[in-house]
DNA sequence: CTTGCTGATTGGAATGATTCTTATTCGCTG
DNA sequence: CAGCGAATAAGAATCATTCCAATCAGCAAG
């Protein structure tokens, strides 16, 4: 059984290296903060998940690192009109769906020719380097 | 005005009543700013552009007539990552374009058939209210 | 082993967009 | 034209985030 909680960061100081970066302490739990759980958590919500574990790190790291991760490509930034930055490590192309009501967000699968269907309706001339793509609106009660 | 031609009728003291809200010179004044320059102006901007014709107007009101216009579908909010709002008079569908570079935002019409295959992704259960679908990357020099 | 270097971390102060609060004014309805 | 609720104004308050200055950690050379 694969275990989310010893796996090491496989490519996380693999990464770091490519970029340039060290891998740190810091870096790596609030890595693995964001594989155990993946819940879009924001930056305070990772940070109180983390003190537990490492009760010296600050939230001005765990900025620092939630960046750091996005950078290298390992975490996508997801934003909601204007509320805080929610993290999220799932690196496969995908929507999201925000719950109005309960405020969760749901990663929804999106299929290559959905994308590229999506890329079509751009004039020629515009790069698009990504695309995101929002729903809002009510999740299935289950 | 070509935009007026094809965009539905969208009456501000008609909508603003339709909501049991009045019409007052600060809205008229603040949406008509964001019809006569179509840029996706934030807050702000529009408190400046509008000033020069209401120079008692106040930056809270220009906040709350925008929410106003917002809540009657008259314009759409718009937020790239965590920047300040911007606010968009359009009502035809469309996904925005953010360039990189220049940080401006461009209007990309969308095909209804294309925004059906976008809802296609959602699983069953789903009831999405809105679609939100953002281009990042170089716009055209031109 | 010490020194020096560079990048990382800390804690607190600063920022910036937005919202809140309170008093005042406005626009209608009766 | 009086009264009521809605809207506005001005400034204080909030909140997420960033900045800053000081300290720390890991490593390489001496």
């Amino acid at each position: 059984m694969r275990s989310a909680r010893q796996a090491p960061p496989a490519n996380l100081a693999e990464r770091l290296a490519h970029s340039g970066l060290r891998n740190t302490p810091q870096r790596e739990v609030v890595y693995n903060a964001l594989l155990v759980r993946r819940d879009h958590p924001t930056a305070d919500e990772v940070y109180t998940r983390v003190r537990p574990e490492m009760p010296t790190i600050s939230l001005a790291t765990v900025y620092n690192c939630l960046e750091t991760l996005v950078q290298c490509d390992l975490v996508r930034q997801v934003n909601f009109e204007r509320g805080p930055s929610r993290y999220c490590a799932n690196l496969l192309p995908h929507a999201h769906f925000h719950d109005e009501k309960t405020g969760a967000t749901y990663d929804i699968p999106l299929p290559p020719e959905v994308l590229a269907h999506v890329r079509g309706v751009l004039p020629a001339g515009y790069e698009a380097k990504t695309v995101e793509i929002t729903f809002h609106g009510q999740a299935p009660i289950a």
